[in-house]
Parts: structure tokens; C-alpha cells; sequence
DNA sequence: GTACAGATTGAG
DNA sequence: TCAATCTGTACT
């Protein structure tokens, strides 16, 4: 390697996402306001798995949020607390995997502070691997080989998953903001809801 | 204990 | 359009 090609892998930037990305200060302007801010903030970052000696990273096109209690779309809605969610309680940074459908894993992110239970979807990455695909909730598990193991993992400590930015920046106004999928049964009023963002034009997105 | 539905996916 | 597949949840 040449001196000069040394310096430029040594500039990128790899950033990992501390415990203030996910918890931040203030009001929501909005109800779940500030965890909307976070999905925004999460396009285009990047989700590293670590097994063994090697890297298996994504870059994050496609997120939704989800804001309990009111929200009757999420697990956390009417302040339930199971074995299965009591990990949104917690303070925000922790990975929230659960199966759906008996056979399918997600990967959320759990947001905002200590018992405010509020999450991010991880539904699709653009990854670098020829002929692989991240582009679905299920499918960005599979290719991250995440699994119940996974559940309440600390990704701003973890030496297996962590986010990282690699100073990469989304304009506003390549972020498109859409209805969430999947959960019609949560009644019109947040079926409408539009807490589901994409990178405009990107390949990987799920359900174009 | 039983019943039932689901933040999906891939095949037909 | 539909089945796979199993856990969490709500009920008896």
C-alpha cells in the first residue's frame, strides 16, 4: 500500500454511535417526535456485525418508528410491559429482536430514556456483498445472522453490533416519509401515520 | 390449560 | 393470493 492510499483509509471516518444518539434531551414536539428525528438521523448510517475476525456491515436506507404507549402499533402500547418488550423500557441504545410470524427475525432500536418506550425499525440496508439482500425487516436479520441472542444487546458497548457513521449526511430532501407497513390492524388513526423513511431512489428499499 | 393473531417472506 | 411456523398474549 502506498503512503498516500494509507492516509485516505486511515481518513474515513467510522464513528460508532454513542448512548447520546439514542437518548436524547428535551420535549417531543410532536408526540414521539424526537424518536422520528432519530430515524431520520439513522438513514444512511451504518449497522456493523462483528462474528469472529470478520465484518458484516449495511448501510441503513430504511427505518420506522414506533411509540408506545400510545401508540397502538407498538408492542409497547397501554404501558404493557412482557418478557418480550420490557427491553423499550429501558434506556435507549439496546437492540430489541423479537420473531414474527414464528420464523422471521426483526432488529429495533430502542430509543429515547428510561421508561419511555419508544423504538426503530431496522427494515432494510444497502449492503456490499454481490447478490445479497437486506431489503425487509426479516431479510436485514437473515443477512446480519441476528437472532434472540441479539435481544437487549447494548450496541453502544457490544464488540458484535454497533452503528456507525461514516460521515456520511442525508439531505432532507432525499428522505421519503411514508405510511407504516404491516400494521393495518392498529386502526386508521396510526395505520396513517407516516413513521416509515427511505432514502429516496435507493435500490434496497422494501415494498417500492 | 386452550385459542388466536401477527412490525414477513417467498412461492404459485 | 396464500401458507409456513411459533411465540406472546388473552382468555377459560
Amino acid at each position: 500500500m502506498k503512503r498516500a492510499d494509507f492516509k485516505n483509509a486511515k481518513a474515513i471516518k467510522r464513528k460508532r454511535l454513542s448512548r447520546s444518539f439514542f437518548v436524547r434531551p428535551g420535549k417531543d414536539k410532536a408526540y414521539g417526535g424526537r424518536s422520528v428525528k432519530i430515524a431520520e438521523n439513522l438513514l444512511g448510517k451504518f449497522v456493523v456485525r462483528r462474528i469472529g475476525g470478520k465484518k458484516i456491515s449495511g448501510r441503513i436506507v430504511e427505518v420506522e418508528v414506533y411509540a408506545g404507549p400510545k401508540d397502538r402499533a407498538a408492542h409497547s402500547f397501554g404501558g404493557r410491559i412482557t418478557p418480550r418488550n420490557k427491553v423499550m423500557y429501558q434506556r435507549g441504545g439496546r437492540a430489541y429482536v423479537y420473531l414474527v410470524y414464528g420464523m422471521h427475525w426483526q432488529m429495533n432500536i430502542v430509543t429515547g430514556g428510561k421508561n419511555e418506550p419508544q423504538c426503530v425499525l431496522l427494515r432494510a440496508l444497502e449492503v456490499p456483498e454481490e447478490g445479497k439482500s437486506a431489503s425487509g425487516p426479516g431479510k436485514l436479520c437473515r443477512y446480519l445472522r441476528l437472532d434472540k441472542s441479539f435481544h437487549g444487546e447494548d450496541i453502544t458497548s457490544s464488540d458484535r453490533l454497533w452503528l456507525e457513521d461514516r460521515g456520511e449526511k442525508i439531505d432532507q430532501k432525499d428522505i421519503v416519509r411514508a405510511k407504516r407497513i404491516g400494521i393495518d390492524y392498529a386502526g386508521h388513526y396510526w395505520s396513517s401515520r407516516r413513521w416509515r423513511f427511505y432514502v429516496k431512489g435507493s435500490p434496497a428499499v422494501s415494498r417500492k
